[in-house]
DNA sequence: GCCGTTTTCGGCCCGACTGTTTTCAGTCG
């Protein structure tokens, strides 16, 4: 039937059967294998339909011959004889009932089971009419939080996300409140997904030592940013900020500071992934420490070093535990150099922020921004950088920021006269030209021609289809004038998805054409995201990492788009602006060359 | 359902918490 499916599509429908076969009772192995299995198809970089037609998807991890069986049957049939089986046995209803808290699969079939519950409606009725409480296992206590959590719309709302710049903010005041109350040698650290740099966080994790466990934990609470505290002892403290962020504060003995450290940042997959592989080497990992069935002993780790050092892994940077493969580079293996043996991992020396030479996307007064070219040049130079591109907005913007073509050559001259007058940083002039829905540009090229720099982005008409909006940005790559397409997906994080692109084909493209790729830093978009960023790496294309600043203080956000970068496994390397500008040119495509 | 210094069957991470229990199942991170 199909001809293809796009990834999201293949994982939808392995999510639904992993749940439908939970409720189905099925051995939790097998769900685990279906989300395992989802989680791979979603953020694979290439198309699944694709290389299951090849009979080469059971090369991904997590996918064997019935998976790979089951996706082509989706492909010809339109759905899997399994999925049809269990959703007329299976009420779809109590999918949403394993989103309650405290409610899981063997409730939720318990309860339809004995009370015919197949739904959030039908659970709340039995709940009002005190019949929860009759069934085998269950008690008042268990009926009044089902009901507690119905009121407060769990299940319907997700819980609320904190983008990283709040997150850390929260995390860092947090963390310096608890140390000035702690005393001396007092050291609070941010754990959890804050540390790995996520897009957003929903809980702030925070490991300390301290020579006072009991009265750090119970400073928690006199916190400005805490709203309640729940439990306060000499192991930690959880409470909760105004913001409505759970917070969980544990407290380590020196000597455990490196395996509570490694426990808490995660992620849960990543750590899932470290015990696994280590229970075949005869050890067995926890947040107190490394048990050896060898022994007999358990190791504790002031660090995380020593915690990797121990199962025989190099140090993992924390924006790299998420199961993505860094475990298999992590392990050290022995290559042998012509006079020594030295211990050699294949993780990548990940990007740092000072790497960075220069940002070639930001705005002025001429458009949206709020700072001259003059202010903006300086403000990048302070920041250390060699040049600076200044691209506002194009022809058809509107909001009343829309340049025109003749003032768009007045800010060309503009540009040069300033580039003259400041040294220190080379001031290139460039634009941020829209890709019109039929995938033209707003500018016509001897313009663009007269251009150092030309990033493409998409402002308008974010709903067509993916076959048209895929055509559409493919026409913006190949146009020889165009050097890079600017915030790629259209996503702002927690409140717009992506437009909808076929990833795959953008990404071959641009590396087919040399067209530079964007990691948008504005902490708000962080577009690529750090997946398809990975992806379009290893697919030969040129990332560029750019602030997309509107205001001098906004070149700062660039540390976003680097912490992307570093999730996305890049080293200075894969991205093109921590070069000179004269080896930069050389990554360019040839027509701009 | 996947996968292999336990290779084609028999395993497949670790600990805390909660509520309901006389020893633990289910859920969660």
């Amino acid at each position: 039937m199909a001809e293809t499916l796009p990834n999201s599509a293949i994982a939808d429908a392995f999510e639904e059967l992993g749940d439908l076969y939970e409720l189905d009772g099925a051995i939790v192995h097998r769900v685990l294998a279906y989300r395992a299995a989802a989680r791979t198809v979603r953020e694979a970089p290439v198309s699944i339909a694709e290389l299951a037609r090849a009979g080469r998807a059971t090369e991904l991890a997590g996918i064997g011959d019935t998976l790979q069986e089951k996706i082509l049957t989706l492909l010809d049939t339109g759905t899997i004889p399994a999925m049809e089986k269990l959703r007329a046995k299976v009420p779809p209803g109590l999918i949403a009932i394993t989103r309650l808290p405290g409610l899981g699969p063997k409730r939720a079939r318990l309860l339809h089971a004995e009370l015919g519950v197949d739904s959030l409606d039908a659970l709340r009725e039995a709940a009002l009419a005190g019949r929860l409480r009759t069934v085998k296992g269950l008690g008042a206590k268990f009926e009044a939080s089902v009901l507690d959590a119905l009121e407060r719309g769990v299940g319907e709302r997700p819980a609320p996300r904190l983008l990283l710049p709040r997150a850390l903010e929260l995390g860092r005041a947090l963390a310096d409140g608890l140390s000035e109350r702690g005393g001396a040698g007092t050291d609070v650290r941010i754990a959890g997904s804050a540390r790995r740099m996520a897009d957003s966080v929903k809980d702030i994790d925070l490991i300390a030592v301290t020579r006072k466990p009991v009265t750090l934990a119970k400073s928690l609470a006199a916190l400005g940013e805490i709203e309640s505290v729940a439990s306060a002892g000499r192991a930690g403290a959880k409470g909760r900020s105004h913001s409505g962020v759970s917070i969980d504060l544990r407290i380590a003995k020196p000597s455990q500071l490196g395996n509570l450290l490694q426990h808490f940042t995660g992620s849960g997959k990543h750590n899932a992934a470290l015990r696994e592989a280590a229970v075949r080497g005869g050890l067995h990992v926890s947040e107190y420490g490394v048990y050896d069935d060898a022994g007999g002993t358990t190791t504790t780790c002031a660090s995380e070093q020593e915690v990797y050092a121990l199962l025989g892994l190099a140090y993992i940077e924390p924006e790299l535990r998420e199961d993505r493969g860094e475990l298999a580079a992590a392990s050290l293996l022995s290559r042998p150099t012509h006079r020594t043996h030295s211990a050699h991992s294949a993780l990548p020396e990940l990007i740092a922020l000072p790497d960075i030479r220069g940002d070639l996307h930001c705005h002025t007064v001429a458009s949206d921004g709020r700072n001259t070219i003059e202010e903006m040049a300086l403000a990048a130079r302070e920041r250390g950088y060699e040049y600076v591109a200044i691209t506002d907005h194009s022809a058809s913007h509107g909001f009343g920021d829309d340049v025109s073509p003749e003032q768009l050559r007045r800010q060309i001259e503009r540009v040069r006269e300033v580039d003259a007058s400041i040294d220190g940083i080379m001031v290139l002039a460039g634009s941020e030209v829209n890709i019109l829905p039929d995938g033209s540009l707003d500018y016509e090229d001897d313009l663009l021609a007269e251009l150092d720099w030309v990033i493409a982005s998409v402002h308008t008409a974010f709903t067509m289809g993916e076959e048209a909006m895929t055509e559409r940005m493919i026409a913006a790559v190949e146009h020889p004038l165009v050097d890079a397409i600017g915030h790629p997906t259209g996503r702002l994080i927690e409140r717009r998805e992506p437009y909808a692109v076929d990833m795959p084909a953008l990404t071959c493209a641009a590396a087919r054409t040399g067209t530079m790729l964007e990691i948008n830093a504005n902490p708000d978009r962080r577009d690529l995201n750090d997946i398809h960023a990975r992806a379009a790496a290893q697919a030969g294309a040129s990332i560029v990492i750019d602030s997309d600043a509107h205001g001098v203080e906004r070149f700062d956000v660039m540390r976003w788009g680097v912490a992307t970068a570093r999730r996305a496994w890049l080293t200075a390397e894969d991205v093109a602006n921590t070069r000179s500008w004269e080896r930069f040119a050389k990554l360019r495509k040839q027509t701009r060359q």
